[in-house]
DNA sequence: ATGGTAGAGCATCTA
């Protein structure tokens, strides 16, 4: 069995201790972590090595900054979307091979406003991943994409679809963004365990006390490939990460494969 | 009433 998980972190900086504590009750094999806040040369590969991982990690400090932990083994990275010629100038991507898996890390933009700039870019950016999969994988391949896509598939995602109207998001250009992944032929792994599980999120504002009265969005998703979605045994969102003393934002979201 | 909190880092920017 393989074991994966997704997390937004938040900071590695504020959260280390968290992440080494969880890893040490979850056991993944292999996990994304997006928003470690790092750049390359403050993030603690030692201290993952020392509990087991190889890893990856691209990042500019400060913001964003994606990594990928893996006991399966981790070859053949490749740091955003490998483009030379336009690099996205922010640290949102990271991909590589974990034994017979491609593990694709996300921290999609958050878009801010619709109809900003920055909301243009988290269009643009989802059209350049897609590209980017072209590239980097080949039909029939064993893909995992998994991170903070920053976008609520459905209704069924959202606490409050009204509330959302006029925020990013839930938007129709946002969510063509995931299922053009769909048609691509990549299954929401928790969703299509879970087909009707109403009210269950990844992600709560620490305003107004949302994630204890149950208002967030579940927009941290694991999306995989027939062959990979074949094989999933178990999928959660552990919300006990988001609980206690300073925790992130986000909820790791945690799939069991077998061999 | 356009609010609230957390993180980076030291004035605001980002989420």
């Amino acid at each position: 069995m393989i074991r994966f998980a997704t997390w937004n972190v938040n900071s590695l900086n504020a959260r280390q201790q968290r992440v080494e504590q969880w890893l040490a009750d979850i056991r993944p094999d292999i996990v994304c972590m997006q928003e470690t806040k790092l750049a390359d040369d403050a993030f603690p590969a030692l201290a993952f090595e020392s509990l087991g991982y190889e890893s990856a990690h691209h990042g500019a400090g400060r913001w964003n900054g994606v990594a990928i932990l893996s006991r399966a083994g981790l070859t053949g990275v490749t740091l955003g979307f490998g483009d030379d010629a336009a690099p996205d100038p922010e640290a949102r991507l990271i991909t590589a091979r974990c034994g017979d898996l491609v593990v694709v890390g996300v921290y999609a933009p958050n878009g801010r406003a619709l109809g900003s700039e920055h909301y243009e870019y988290k269009l643009r950016w989802f059209a350049r991943l897609h590209d980017h999969l072209d590239a980097v994988t080949e039909p029939g391949d064993a893909v995992i994409i998994a991170g903070d896509f920053n976008v609520a598939p459905t209704d069924a995602d959202v606490y409050d679809p009204a509330a959302f109207v006029t925020e990013t998001h839930t938007s129709a250009p946002e969510r063509e963004a995931i299922t053009a992944l769909a048609e691509r032929g990549y299954t929401d792994v928790f969703r299509a365990r879970y087909p009707d599980a109403p009210s269950v999120y990844s992600w709560w504002d620490y305003r107004r006390g949302d994630f204890h009265e149950g208002r967030g969005l579940r927009i941290d998703l694991v999306l995989a490939t027939e062959p990979v979605a074949d094989r999933v045994e178990w999928a959660v969102i552990d919300r006990n990460a988001r609980k206690g003393t300073q925790p992130s934002d986000h909820a790791p979201v945690v799939v069991d494969l077998a061999d």
